[in-house]
DNA sequence: GTCTATAGTAAGATAGAC
DNA sequence: GTCTATCTTACTATAGAC
């Protein structure tokens, strides 16, 4: 081992996601993300000119792909409906390891006082996935209004079981989420009423 | 102005709590804190001998009183169910200032690998809340299985729709998640089938 | 009880060898 | 491309006057 190998860009941020997921920005330390990533800290410098912003902002980009990859893409199909969210909800588990992994739209959130460097991409992401799962409801012979109602509260219900399951300790809140989640969005009308003082 | 005045403890901790709940632990520095309060760092550590660590741990409790006094009290009551629930609704609009401020129970965990020192508070105010309005919905009789299942749901939309409204920079995720609350946590059996994989 | 002033420490960031 | 060593800053925390 004369001269290090280089340390693929996959592995490194899969490596500083997992930290950012787990601690939040302010929470990481350069100390943290050299010791998850096995690279000095002059050695991210290298790979990451801007420090740890930058770290943080790539490992955000690389989660709007994997959005649009693994969640925008499979609801904008041409499957069912109904198989289009089962899809969507296949990849969240795993993406989530079944709920022992935190979100990075939750973690990233508001670091510093202006609202942070991610606000934008975080804003984004949300909309373009309420959107989406918005689009596959309407499909699915839902009016705008409810679509748009149930999409929103499915969003929120996935983030709240995810902080729910990692204040207890336990990953059920958020299993319980994802097993009840596509009977939820498909049911019919009646049962889940949108017309509860909506605001769009 | 010869002798400044001491500031009121419960003004205190609010101004304290209010910024936890907008940066989190990690996020919060004592510089924050000092400016928030109107008192010079040295001051604080007179109030608080632990720092920063034991401000956070007052504010934690102050919530799980909050909590206790506007939350499990009313849903312990006597009154119907739904005007129990009712009335946890209008408490928490007006804690999270309809939507604008964070819930300590997010924006406290994980601070440090260890899952913190507060991992034990915000474990056991999940516990209790979801029990206590897991409790309200049995006396509307509702099953055990789907009262508890109801009841973490709840949270777990509440918080998610938090998390959103901070994510989009607006409230009506919150709003809306109120909005719908009562009806959905009350609505007849059927819609919500409790019994999709509930893993209690 | 609050303040100014100051340690002490850990974090972010850089320089230059290999 | 990675490393060791160092710099600089910002944060936590303390000492002692008023």
């Amino acid at each position: 081992m004369a001269r290090p190998a280089k340390v693929e860009d996959s592995v490194l941020h899969t490596k500083l996601s997992d930290v950012f997921r787990e601690v939040g920005y302010e929470g990481a330390t350069l100390a943290m993300l050299s010791a998850a990533t096995g690279l000095k800290k002059a050695s991210l410098y290298h790979r990451f000119p801007g420090g740890k912003e930058q770290m943080a902002s790539e490992v955000m980009a690389g989660a709007e792909t994997w959005l649009i990859e693994h969640i925008l893409t499979p609801l904008g199909s041409k499957a069912t409906p109904a198989a289009r969210i089962a899809t969507m909800i296949r990849n969240l588990d795993t993406f989530y390891c079944g709920g022992k992994k935190a979100c990075l739209l939750n973690m990233l959130s508001s670091p510093s006082a202006d609202r942070g460097p991610f606000a934008n991409m975080i804003k984004n992401a949300f909309e373009v996935w309420i959107g989406a799962l918005s689009r596959a409801l309407v499909d699915a012979e839902f009016d705008r209004d409810t679509a748009h109602f149930r999409a929103e509260r499915a969003i929120a219900l996935l983030q709240g079981s995810l902080v729910v399951a990692r204040g207890m300790a336990t990953t059920t809140p958020f299993q319980n989420c994802l097993a009840s989640l596509e009977h939820e969005l498909l049911a019919p009308p009646p049962s889940l009423p949108s017309a509860v003082a909506t605001h769009v």
